[in-house]
DNA sequence: GAAAATCTACCTGCTAGATGGTAGCCATAA
DNA sequence: TTATGGCTACCATCTAGCAGGTAGATTTTC
């Protein structure tokens, strides 16, 4: 038995990420998943829910994903790294950020949704002035490192990177970001840059 | 008399850069403009038409930002920061970057529009890679900082923060995140991280 | 310099299709 | 037998865009 739910949300976030939300509609997401458009309101009543629970299950798998980057990964910068890598996967499969989509139109945004696109993004800021602080306290991180302004500085890179490398050099483009962002946060004349695994991690 | 012309595209540019591009419709920007929906068909024939002509606009001032800060700027940190502060605009007046918010909606653009945007984009990195490898060659960047790389990830940390802020801490995270940009330019150990100036020096 | 033709900028009124959403019916599976 | 999940058939509203008209300014022609 298929679980329609799922699909519909995993073909939906397609959309979105991919034009925008309010460039995608019900019909086209019926189409995609083969139902009639208006079966979609029985599981999503309006669009707003949809797009709620659509946040609720991006945000969920990121949790993960930070999770397990704390346990795989000690060092600061081979963590920043990781958390990069998770945005490559976008830059690939050429979907935007699912939260960065829909906060381009924030002036029509329901009130919930703002509040948790917002919250998104407060809580991997918080992660990373977290995993900055540990780096600048162990050493491993350039001295003298705010990590506060610096986690606000690495989601808007990552972010950025995303929008602007899906439009134009691909993941050659990303990778050069993410490496040179990764250099910046290193202690001074360590000198060799780092090559960025080719290797594809995981999916968000 | 009034240039119906100029208020359309200054209008539907608030519209676009606030709502997205299928976000906002010849509907919205009649009202704002108080004309008939089809007489803005009279100036812009279709919406990409209209979409066009914001993005050659929008271009144009650029141009005319990135002419006038190699003027009066020499030194390149305060280039780059001068660049960062035209982004500062779009905080404060609580609108996304026109290019960026078009850019999100990729899959359903107009060809045209895409390579448009890409350009802008394009133009704006080498620009900057210029800048930066100016910079360089003077010794006012960080030694072994790699112009074209980091280029890229200006704009990216840019456009990522002004995505970001607008929804967050407004223009104070956005000067952080610009602040802790231009320090990781700086050569190393020149210590005092520099206040940015609060003052609000142009628009775009 | 007056008449004729053209252009500009807008209008009303329409169209075809898409939009999100509702109502109610029907099959299947628990 | 009763949810569940899907369907058809709607609806009102909005979408971009078109046809055709009008008032006034500008240009062309005699």
């Amino acid at each position: 038995m298929r679980d329609t739910r799922a699909e519909l949300l995993a073909q939906a976030e397609v959309l979105v990420r991919g034009r925008g939300y309010s460039g995608f509609s019900y019909g086209d997401l019926a189409e995609a998943v083969n139902i009639r458009k208006a079966s979609i309101h029985h599981h999503f009543r309006t669009k707003t829910d949809l797009a709620v629970a659509l946040v609720r299950a991006y945000d969920a798998r990121y949790d993960e994903a930070l999770g397990s980057i704390l346990s795989l990964q000690s060092d600061a910068v081979a963590r920043v790294e990781a958390y990069g890598r998770y945005y490559l996967a976008g830059v690939e499969d050429g979907l935007g950020c699912l939260c960065a989509v829909l906060a381009i139109e924030m002036d029509t945004l329901p009130d919930v949704l703002r509040a948790d696109i917002a919250q998104f993004f407060d809580k991997h800021i918080a992660w990373l002035e977290r995993v900055l602080a540990d780096g600048c306290a162990d050493g491993s991180l350039r001295p003298g490192l705010d990590p506060a302004a610096t986690a606000r500085m690495v989601v808007a890179t990552l972010e950025g990177a995303l929008l602007l490398e899906r439009l134009l050099a691909g993941s050659a483009g990303f990778r050069s970001t993410l490496a040179t962002l990764c250099d910046s946060l290193k202690p001074p004349r360590t000198g060799s840059r780092n090559a960025l695994s080719s290797g594809r991690d995981d999916t968000i």
